[in-house]
DNA sequence: CACTATTTGTCCGTATGTATG
DNA sequence: TCATACATACGGACAAATAGT
């Protein structure tokens, strides 16, 4: 066996699927691909031999072939006739990213799930820190919305949000009946970027009655930062701060790790 | 415009990619499915006929048709002449949970600028439920630590972890000198996999002392469970509780759109 | 009872993409 | 590079089941 070419078969730990309707070509090259863009294989490496990865990966040679050519069209490596195919992509590590669509869906599925009652819904001049995070002048006003979600008649969530990217008119019955990333979307207000602090708070004597707990119970805290890309530079378009019940919504995540 | 059609084109906020490699029907029927999936189309709903599907997508008839085939063949959907496709799958909503992602590097790095005073070390009997998660039968033990992480001498977690992956002689000193993490790989235990909770939880007379703070004030909670690949199957080896102060400890994500 | 519109099922021919040896 | 097989995708045409007029 080949060392190197171990590094994507073992070490990646993944097999291609000959009945999965992606072609061959394509998850191997995904899979290459991958290997050089997070560090597994540095540059400067030589790849696999076209020959070595079909045996690898029980491919022919030429379904092989097209995978690393993929590759040599996106310059990650250079192929030369007798010298082998070398990583030539410099690896610098970024900082921690996560598919922000599937979070997002599942927000949304919840959304979907769960009733929502609409408290405020106006524009109005948020207090000092929040204008100040949303970049307003001073005296600005942005879209109040304050709203419990409950299901099966128990509130687990409040939400306040202050909105800048929205201008339109819009009522609580619009927020009642429709998500509000949904409300975003159909004004081509794209969110493309967000931070997320989560914390503990007791709640307010506000927050228990909405909650239906009793004031200084603990909550879990949200704060969300939704950002859209206009042109060059990213504008926060969204302020959210979210409290929840903490024993009838809880925070779950599931990680693989896949390298060392 | 045909509303149940837009369910999918519009409310789905996606579209189908012509150039990708992976097949049109394909594209099409993953996101049919994940809509009936979440539980955005209920149970008993008529879909969209082959030929709205068709136009809203911009494919062909055959490619709409091979999507809902394919629903069809997993039992999703029931197909009749004449009569349409009606969603037969009853979504049944899950307890309301949000997903996180990725903080694994944040941990490891934040073990390192603190410093951690181990208040128990020793093998011990878990409580039933915790016996029970970790697939202990009655009466084996586990490694118990107690462990309270400081920054600039202020406390601001408590961390109760039991163990089962580990079964050589360990003292407090090991776990005052090095990170948790790193003693799982120094025994070749290898994580890799992890499921997390968060929520919140007032503070006990001993976490409020321990964290230096008032019994009852709010707490975020976290449960982590570890898994390590043993063959075939997954094995959980580690249960971990932890408690943080919130004024001095913050949970923080950035998350990201890939290039679509 | 026909008549019609709707919707799925089936078949054709053709073009392109994928994968093998 | 070539020949071959198979899957994908298109447009079009017609048949068969369903429901309403």
């Amino acid at each position: 066996m080949d060392a190197l070419a171990d590094i994507f078969s073992q070490s990646q730990g993944r097999e291609l699927r000959q009945d999965a309707p992606t072609p061959l070509y394509f998850q191997l090259y995904s899979l290459l691909k991958q290997a050089i863009l997070n560090g597994t294989v540095a540059n400067g490496t030589q790849m696999p031999t076209e020959q070595q990865l079909a045996e690898s990966f029980s491919v022919s040679r030429i379904t092989a072939k097209r995978a690393m050519d993929e590759l040599a069209a996106e310059n990650l490596v250079e192929r030369r006739r007798g010298k082998g195919t070398h990583v030539i992509y410099e690896y610098a590590p970024k900082p921690v990213q996560a598919p922000l669509t599937d979070m997002l869906q599942e927000i949304e599925s919840m959304a979907r799930h769960s009733d929502v009652k609409v408290m405020t819904c106006r524009r109005a001049r948020p207090p000092a820190p929040i204008a100040h995070t949303l970049g307003l002048e001073d005296g600005a006003k942005a879209l109040l919305l304050h709203r419990v979600r409950s299901r099966d008649g128990q509130p687990f969530g409040h939400y306040a949000s202050w909105t800048v990217g929205l201008n339109e008119p819009l009522s609580k019955r619009d927020f009642r009946e429709t998500p509000r990333l949904e409300i975003f979307r159909r004004y081509d207000l794209r969110i493309t970027h967000v931070t997320q602090t989560i914390s503990a708070e007791a709640a307010s004597a506000e927050l228990a009655e909405r909650l239906n707990t009793s004031v200084g119970a603990p909550l879990i805290s949200l704060i969300r930062h939704s950002y859209t890309t206009r042109g060059d530079t990213e504008q926060i378009v969204d302020y959210l701060h979210a409290h929840y019940h903490p024993e009838r919504f809880q925070y779950q995540m599931d990680l693989k790790i896949d390298g060392a």
